[in-house]
DNA sequence: AGACCATTGGAACGATCGTTACAAGATGTG
DNA sequence: CACATCTTGTAACGATCGTTCCAATGGTCT
């Protein structure tokens, strides 16, 4: 049996979080995550709490992995707001593409079962998804946008984002998404007609 | 008790959709559209089948109620393909508005729930999702985009649809929603560099 | 070596899951 | 009025749900 723990907690919570990644909050039962982790019941519970606690946690270990990607893409300095919209919508595509992870965004399943979520997990999830909206108008302020436009040009991207998921859930072509995304990116530049 | 149904069959199936539309195929339970519908166990499975049978049915039932109002803003005459899109998006906006339903939209819930359908539930999800793509091409072909534009136009419309009821599902305001639509009938239209 | 403690796998809990079976009651037909 | 037919509510099924408990085990410390 055991003395001391006989897994990496980080690499258990990693594999927890593809597990409702895939599945979603509902779909992922204590056996799914037993068998996805590699744990047994005690060990899950005595390292992560219940099922609840292991999800707002894996929604935290998605944010750790990758915000910084994010930030990194964003960091700039960029030429114009599109090239900011742009880097944004590749680390997307490049998650999307990565064999390795379940298809789609844990934040864009999370989000569509909000009902199915209790109020901590509500919560932490709205707040992520406002993180990245703030992230992204920030940097596209700094590419030399006007509020409004930053304002307006944010919650598009992440739009398109959200966008990006469910297609992909779908069973959409990489190609199509590529499509999707070089058009955001292409479009978000050009000059808005003022009202 | 009863001799001849004691129900409105489609009214129920319509409350069945309703169930699937907020909690999704997986937190839809039998007690859950039991209470949505009004009927006992034994009324749902004699009338309906089984869930997956009745997730099916509740499927058709949404085209049934929405395919006509799409088709209906698309049937045009429209002066352009940013028209096109902009009726569509339209009626989005009006479903996700109309406080009687569930927010967001049965297609992209089920969309995101992918793993946790069957075979016959993904196949029609799918399905469903390329006959709006395929109408939204048409329509735009009809309003005068050549056959790239409005191949590459459909998919992203489709896409800001899919994202207007993720950001719905998250609580995002209509404002914001409306933010998104608005920007993307806006860039539909204009002419598009060539590579 | 022996006491202490964290960790483990597995048994077991009550609740809920989807589904089926069935008796009781209401209707339509003779 | 009797009969067949259909519907309805409820009980019950085995399976799985999330969670807790516990004896057995191996490491750590004196």
């Amino acid at each position: 049996m055991a003395g001391r723990k006989q897994f990496d907690v980080d690499e258990a919570l990693r594999r927890a979080m593809h597990v409702f990644w895939r599945w979603g909050y509902s779909e992922a039962s204590i056996d799914r995550l037993t068998e996805g982790t590699g744990l047994g019941r005690g060990s899950l519970y005595g390292t992560f709490g219940d099922k609840s606690t292991l999800f707002r946690k894996s929604l935290q270990r998605y944010a750790q992995t990758y915000h910084p990607l994010y930030e990194q893409a964003l960091a700039g300095p960029h030429s114009s707001p599109s090239a900011v919209v742009a880097a944004y919508l590749q680390v997307t595509l490049n998650r999307i593409a990565d064999p390795t992870v379940p298809d789609g965004c844990l934040l864009t399943v999370s989000a569509t079962q909000f009902p199915a979520l209790d109020a901590e997990g509500q919560a932490t999830v709205r707040a992520m998804i406002d993180g990245l909206r703030a992230m992204l108008q920030q940097a596209l302020r700094a590419a030399g946008a006007d509020e409004r436009e930053a304002a307006e040009l944010a919650l598009c991207t992440l739009a398109t984002n959200k966008s990006l998921a469910v297609l992909s859930r779908a069973g959409f072509s990489s190609d199509d998404l590529a499509t999707v995304a070089a058009a955001a990116g292409r479009t978000a530049g050009r000059p808005l007609p003022l009202p």
